[in-house]
DNA sequence: CTTCTAAATTTGTATTAACAAATTTTGTCT
DNA sequence: AGACAAAATTTGTTAATACAAATTTAGAAG
């Protein structure tokens, strides 16, 4: 009964799958000198197209849920992709913004991205990828 | 065109998958104080059925391919639950084993692992998993 | 407006992981 | 056996992450 196993075996291949992801994704950015979870935060500040947003706007979104956003967005600001700006009419609220520069390293790395994107999946045609995407849509989305 | 972006919706729907699922299993894991990586490394030392493995053979299973396995196994050795032994007909080769304590360890966790990881795949059906299982190992099993 | 409570954000510390260099081991060839 | 090259393992250092506690902010209630 290959079916005792299912379960595990699967949840196994969701962990492998996205090692592989991560792996392939990182080593197109290194040369970057940025991790995938910055990459990650540069395209939701650029989602928003010059709206701003704010810490957990970002948080929700990001793909790997971690406890420290701050010290991330930190980084990117060290580098100049980010900037934080106090909104004029509530001094209190902080708001985050990609800078120029943030948009430009991103648009280099647009088409590697795809390419990287592509590469990963590979082994699958395209009507097994929509189906692959329905189904993991169904995991990640039931929350 | 759904087309347009369904590389990329299918490699972001992976990446949090994988995210969920480690979440999950870390959240099962945390009490017993081992890491998802260190609870692998169990898992495939018990898997060898008393023959001993080095650690090119651990790394080979290992699902987080990591640079550093060395240290990881020094952190299950610091716990007991992991031994490290000089093989008597080749003084050179040094072989891992797990104790009976990390035996215990992993027969406390079996039941607890197998519900979260059923809990982690409840949107599907067996019909669904069986599907999943298999897309998800064609991108896996091609390197 | 002030107070209170819950949520969000930041910060300090400890743990873990990444990277590169150095060392050790393995296997082959003479 | 001895020497060498390639692979594997370990180690030092730096960077990233997790965790918990402390602080700050937002919004409700009086």
């Amino acid at each position: 009964m290959e079916n005792l196993d299912l379960a595990k075996n699967t949840v196994v291949g969701i962990l492998k799958a996205g090692c592989k992801a991560e792996e392939f994704l990182g080593n197109t950015l290194k040369p970057f000198k940025i991790s995938l979870q910055q990459f990650n935060v540069l395209r939701i500040l650029r989602g928003r197209k010059g709206i701003p947003a704010n810490l957990q706007t970002v948080q929700k979104r990001m793909i790997h849920k971690m406890s420290n956003t701050t010290r991330l967005i930190d980084k990117l600001i060290d580098k100049k992709l980010v900037k934080r700006k106090i909104c004029k009419d509530n001094r209190r609220k902080i708001e985050i913004f990609i800078t120029q520069e943030g948009l430009n390293l991103l648009s280099q790395l647009d088409a590697l991205i795809q390419k990287t994107e592509a590469e990963t999946l590979v082994p699958l045609s395209l009507e097994e990828q929509k189906n692959l995407r329905h189904l993991i849509n169904k995991i990640t989305l039931s929350r």
